[in-house]
DNA sequence: TGGCTATTTGGTAAAATGGCCAAGGGTATG
DNA sequence: CATACCCTTGGCCATTTTACCAAATAGCCA
């Protein structure tokens, strides 16, 4: 396998990576719906903040989110909103059925 | 966050961590041209066949490629072809262009 | 300034992952 | 049957990941 592609590859899978966690799917679906600070999403995980802080920071490392200060806290927002569209076909796959059941959602093409 | 939220993040992040791997995301793509016996893999990828296997039986695991052994050979194939439309996606996140920029390809949806 | 809140960073220990080699089980072939 | 091939599994080690705590930084307000 040539150099670029394989680096290609390995450029993919970081951005997969930085997706193929449970709390940070749940930041991405929450940050769906709209801008959220870190003691907010830290309350609803549940888990120390520094954790969730790098989880955030994974997810801006790669570019799925962005981050913005306002006084003392941090407002993260989605800045790829079509990795939501990946949650489809993730369901179908765990659903075990076949490749039309996944139904890719109508999404607007949104700038947020 | 409730359990059984939980539990469906767990779920989805175990479907995502098995795409999370250039090797296998080499193996996707390349079954997304048709199906392959782990040797011609392994001789693309230039890894241990062990190696190889491994990969595979992890993307077997979770229901995105199936298994067909006919003779001595194991014939792999693309079952949720649908994950290929991850791609167009992840390769936006990694130009860092916005989310427009991320077009689904046309797919047509297809039984494998 | 001092104290409080919000967030990030560094250290560390535990667990998971990835790769190779070696061994083992089928299957074809001579 | 013996041998060669195809593939999977187990063992082992190195690397990465994740979570928590503690400490450092930054903004707000009295």
């Amino acid at each position: 396998m040539n150099r670029a592609i394989q680096e290609q590859f390995e450029a993919r899978a970081r951005v997969l990576k930085a997706l193929a966690h449970p709390t940070r799917l749940f930041i991405v679906e929450e940050l769906s719906k709209g801008e959220r600070c870190v003691h907010e999403l830290t309350d609803q995980i549940g888990a120390d903040m520094s954790t969730v802080s790098k989880h955030l920071s994974v997810l801006k490392g790669v570019g799925i989110v962005r981050d913005e200060k306002r006084g003392s806290q941090v407002f993260y927002s989605l800045r790829m909103g079509c990795v939501l569209d990946f949650f489809d076909c993730v369901e179908a796959v765990i659903r075990g059925g076949d490749d039309a059941t996944c139904k890719p959602r109508k999404r607007k093409v949104q700038r947020l």
